[in-house]
DNA sequence: CTTGACCTTGGAGTGGACTCCAAGGTTTAT
DNA sequence: ATAAACCTTGGAGTCCACTCCAAGGTCAAG
């Protein structure tokens, strides 16, 4: 599998998955004797982590250490079961605001006009739209 | 209540306050006689709710709309409903990877090598810290 | 009446994560 | 055998969301 396919496969540009390379999230790849990257479906997986751990806000550094506990078992920075630990509070505390946000969205949809009318309501802010 | 204050009281800076207001997030609000800024507690509220929207991903521009339809029921670039329902199915979306990624976390913890113990582990990556 | 903590503006600078480009080599389809 | 579609590198540029700064005004405490 070269790049342009893992890309596809990941929903990420070619450059991007060069850049994870570089900022050692992924591990050096083999080379066809042109000097093509190749890779095998582990590195989907690898793309597929990172993806999720981005959604969670985390910096590419964080995901890198998440990714050596991944990989060996040890943290670079602190004990791997600290670091998890703490990673895994966070996922729990997001995990909890957006079932409140998903609340509040529901109620705002449920309290739309009902046909969707551009009626003025007056005495709230932002009516004169900022942009 | 100064801007101070309500950064204090929403653990942001004056200045991230002052770029949301410029960024049309918030409106533009009641100033002293001096030309400071005063804020009553919906700023509190809608501050907090900017933060909760944020930490699902979205762009400012895009919290932006959200704002909008809270206090109008009118979105500035399209039927209301239709924003709101994507936005929610992407707070789902999210929820589910997190909770996806929650089960991987907690796999990585339970599989951690008891002690926890700063053993080499040969030819593996990323092992000499990168902090 | 001065010191220090606060506030104002406009504008410049920063950090993270890409994203694009040039100049060139490789592979595949026709 | 040649064009189109891929790949390589290094480096520059972009976008977002801040973050900092300078130069100055305001206000409460001592």
């Amino acid at each position: 599998m070269r790049i342009g396919e893992l890309a596809a496969a990941t929903d990420l540009s070619p450059d991007t998955i060069r850049y994870y390379e570089k900022a050692g999230l992924l591990p050096a790849p083999a080379r066809t004797s042109a000097g093509y990257r190749t890779y095998d479906s582990r590195a989907v997986d690898r793309l597929h982590f990172i993806q999720g751990a981005q959604r969670l806000g985390l910096r590419l550094e964080d995901i890198g250490n998440l990714l050596a506990i991944r990989d060996t078992g040890i943290c670079p920075c602190e004990p791997a079961a600290d670091f998890l630990t703490r990673r895994l509070a966070e996922v729990d505390a997001q995990i909890r605001r957006l079932e409140a946000l998903r609340t509040e969205m529901t109620a705002m949809l449920e309290g739309l006009p009902a046909g969707d009318c551009p009626q003025p309501v007056p005495g709230t802010w932002l009516q004169q739209g900022g942009r």
